[in-house]
This record gives structure tokens, C-alpha cells and sequence, in this order.
RNA sequence: GGAGGGGUGGCCGAGCGGUCAAUGGCAGCAGACUGUAAAUCUGCCGGGUUUUCCCUACGUUGGUUCAAAUCCAACCCCCUCCA
């Protein structure tokens, strides 16, 4: 399919479309200014993480082509868990911790967007501002009769649930229902006619679609971005330490530079027309680059990506960091440290670091040669160590102690 | 409310009186090889420790026994069918 808007185009040949609901009528709207659509992000943490990056690429994208992206905080839709791909429903959390969350989550978005009350600038919103003022006999009334119980019964986050045997609430049997009227109130608040989002979202978003039309003859569109997975299959975001979070507060910006730089080989061209900014002949140039030398490629994808989400100084500083850390065999200053007062036996420095989670698995990597000071092979879990010093184990994880 | 099935380590899934900290798989960590990649091979993979010792753990609480994840009772939760 070949677009005739910027947008869609864009889109369409950085990897970010899965399905259209209308191509034909999104392409045409995205050909005029001021295209609104809007994605919404569960609560459920105190940070967003890689996997809803698409997400956020998609409004920043929008924007980037005159559009104007709505950040939907589910303050609502959070009390409430959204089925979709889940075999259990999620622990209910209390109002203090989603607003705790809300706050945290909202951060991330400055780096992304720009808001405002300009034509194409951003807007927040939250869901809990009109969903819980609902009446529930008015809005079974006014919307409730539109949803099709033998409809829901065959969207995949339902019929996946029962077909797997595993319980399924009628809270959570009301997600898509709200989900979908958010897209009608959005609609009417905002003009909002897109609702963006992963392909699990698609049931959800076609829902809302035709509750829209239903109630308020509005014609709305749907977009889904493709999961993205690694090269090796799996599924993306995911590492030793879980998930790889937006926000500082969660991840340090090392560990977030780290993750890019150590992408497989054959993603590295993919995420960098997804996660970044990079033009697309550069992206070409880096892609091509082959064996050792993709190496390059990466750092640059690190660099862009890290400072999209925690800015220009935290990559460099990474940058540096690593080339100090692994090029040169020494340490950079932006790797994890911790002050010692006094000589530390080997041991419990490795746990006071983090870098073993018990002194039983700290004694074991010192056993299996992966323990170093300062570069050297430790052999001895009582030797004392004395600050400041470089502790390694393996390759990868390299912390600093300093005199405190 | 009735009948039946089930709840085991991050996940899946064996075990069904001692030899069980609990087979196996996945995930993870480390070593070798490399390029801070992939693949492959090897080791590790509840906690503590002076390491053939102690603690914690097989839904919860009690009980039987020299000895229980394994047997009994009650309770909680889940699934299926019936009402």
C-alpha cells in the first residue's frame, strides 16, 4: 500500500504499522493538520518500560507530522486491569499508589513530547476525570445497550481466557466496554479520532470505534503497532534485572545506555528506525556495517535512543563510561557506586553491590573465575577490600566502591 | 448447595512416607570462543556457614509417624459438571 500522507508514509517504512481500520480515510485525514489521536497507558507501575515505547514513538511521530497526540493516563481503566494477554487478573491497587504511579509515569513524557495549548502540541488527559463520575444505571443505559455480549464473548482477550480455562471477572469483562467510551469522550472533548496502540489493543480500539459511530455518528480510526520481538524470538524489553524502565528513578541511565548497546546484531537496524530519530540514510549506512564493526551501530543506537528518554548528557556520559569501562579495561563514572568505610571482605562487597544477589552466589562466581578487582582474578571471598576499587563480575557488570 | 479434579521453587511440570532443597524443561548467571553480538560447549542456579551442618520451602492450620511435598482432618482458593 502506498500513502499519499507524510505521516503514514513514515510510518509505514520505519515498522510501526500492524493494522489500519480505514487506510484509505486515515491517509486522506493525515493529509490535513491537526490529525488527534491518542493512546492510553495503563497505571499499573511507577514507570513505563521499553515495551510501551512504541507507544510513545507513535505520538511522538504524530506530532513530529503536525498531528496532535493525546497521552491518555488510565487512572480510571487501572482500577478496573485490562485482560488483554494476561491469564490472571492483576493485584487491585489502591488509589494512592495509581496516583503515586501517575506521577512518576507522567515525567517520561516530557522527554517525548511537547505539550501545550498550541495546534499540534500534546495533551494529558485522564481517564478517571470523567469515568468516575459515571452513573452506572445511566451508562448502561446510554452505552451499555450498544456493546454485544456475543461480540465480547469472541474478542481474543475474552475467548483467550475462557479457551485457557482461567477465571476472567466481570470487572474485568467491563475493561473494553470503558475503554471504549473513553474514545467516544475523548472524541468529544478533544476531536479525537485515532486510537493508536499495540496489536493486542485491536478488539479494544475497534469497540470504541463503533461505539462511536453508534452514539455520536463519528466516524474514528484505528491504528495497532506490531510486537516487537528480538531477533532471537523473544519477547522485547525483558533482562536479568526485568524490565527496561523509562524513568531514572527505575533504571539508571547506564543500565538504559547498556541495554541498547547490547541489542543482537540483527536488530539493531530495526530498532533504530523504531526508537530513533535517525534519518533513514544514516540508519542504511549504520545497517550495513558487518562484523566487529557493527559495534559501532550500536553505540550510536544507544546514544540516540538514550538521549530521546534521559537526554544528551546521560549518553554522553554513558558513552564515555563505557569506552573507559571496556575499551580501556578501566572505569568510567558513571558506573553503579557505593561508598565503603573500612576494608570490605571480598564477599560482602559483591553483595553490598549488588552484583551477587547472596554471599552463597557471591562465593560461587568467586569459585567460577568470574570475580575480579580492579581488572585482577579474585580467588580469595575473605580477601578485604579496600575503597577505591573497580569490582567486576563477568565481562558486563562492573561496579565502583569509593571511600566513604 | 452437590459431585469430581487441582493448588510444588521466576514460569511450566514430575514426585505421592525416608535415599527430596525436591527429576526434567524454560528463563537466568558465569566460564570457554568472540565483537560488551549470535550460535555452540561447560558449570552454576533457596538462604546461612568453619560445607557431608543448620535454617526456610511443596495453598493454610492442626494431626498420625522415629520420619511427610507425599497419609489423615479442617479451612482457603481455582477449574469442570450438576442444582
Amino acid at each position: 500500500m502506498s500513502y499519499k500522507s507524510e505521516y503514514l508514509q513514515t510510518l509505514e517504512r520505519r515498522g510501526y504499522i500492524h493494522q489500519l481500520t480505514d487506510a484509505a480515510a486515515i491517509d486522506a485525514r493525515a493529509l490535513k493538520p491537526g490529525l488527534t489521536a491518542y493512546v492510553g497507558f495503563d497505571l499499573t507501575g511507577p514507570s513505563l518500560h521499553i515495551g510501551h515505547l512504541m507507544s510513545i514513538m507513535m505520538l511522538r511521530r504524530l506530532q513530529q507530522h503536525g498531528g496532535k497526540p493525546i497521552a491518555l493516563m488510565g487512572g480510571g481503566t487501572t482500577k478496573v486491569g485490562d485482560p488483554s494477554g494476561k491469564d490472571t487478573q492483576r493485584q487491585m491497587l489502591d488509589q494512592a499508589t495509581i496516583d503515586a504511579n501517575k506521577a512518576s509515569i507522567k515525567r517520561v513524557f516530557e522527554r517525548f513530547l511537547t505539550f501545550g495549548d498550541g495546534p499540534s502540541d500534546a495533551i494529558m488527559a485522564d481517564n478517571a476525570e470523567w469515568l468516575e463520575q459515571l452513573n452506572y444505571i445511566d451508562f448502561l443505559r446510554d452505552y451499555g445497550r450498544h456493546f454485544s455480549v456475543n461480540r465480547m464473548l469472541t474478542m481474543d482477550s475474552v475467548r483467550l481466557r475462557l479457551e485457557r480455562d482461567q477465571p476472567l471477572s466481570f470487572i474485568e469483562f467491563n475493561y473494553m466496554v470503558l475503554q471504549s467510551y473513553d474514545f467516544v469522550e475523548l472524541n468529544r472533548r478533544y476531536a479525537c479520532v485515532m486510537q493508536m496502540g499495540g496489536s493486542d489493543q485491536w478488539g479494544n480500539i475497534t469497540q470504541g470505534i463503533d461505539l462511536g459511530r453508534r452514539v455520536s455518528g463519528a466516524e474514528l480510526y484505528g491504528l495497532t503497532t506490531p510486537l516487537i520481538t528480538n531477533a532471537d524470538g523473544s519477547k522485547m524489553g525483558k533482562t536479568a534485572g526485568g524490565a527496561v524502565w523509562l524513568n531514572r528513578e527505575q533504571l539508571p541511565d547506564w543500565d538504559y545506555w547498556q541495554y541498547w548497546r547490547n541489542v543482537d546484531d540483527r536488530d539493531v537496524g530495526k530498532f533504530l528506525r523504531l526508537f530513533t530519530d535517525m534519518p533513514d540514510d544514516e540508519i542504511a549506512r549504520l545497517e550495513s556495517l558487518q562484523g566487529a564493526d557493527i559495534n559501532d551501530a550500536k553505540i550510536a543506537l544507544a546514544n540516540a535512543a538514550t538521549t530521546l528518554c534521559r537526554g544528551a548528557d546521560a549518553a554522553a556520559a554513558a558513552e564515555a563510561t563505557a569506552r573507559a569501562t571496556f575499551a580501556e579495561g578501566g572505569a568510567g563514572e558513571a558506573l553503579p557506586s557505593f561508598a565503603i568505610s573500612d576494608p570490605t571482605p571480598l564477599i560482602d562487597a559483591l553483595v553490598l553491590t549488588g552484583l551477587a544477589a547472596s554471599k552463597g552466589e557471591a562465593r560461587r562466581k568467586i569459585g567460577e573465575n568470574a570475580v575480579r578487582i580492579d581488572g585482577e582474578p579474585a580467588t580469595d571471598p575473605t580477601q578485604p577490600i579496600t575503597a577505591p576499587a573497580k569490582l567486576s563480575l563477568g565481562k558486563k557488570r562492573h561496579a565502583l566502591l569509593t571511600a566513604g
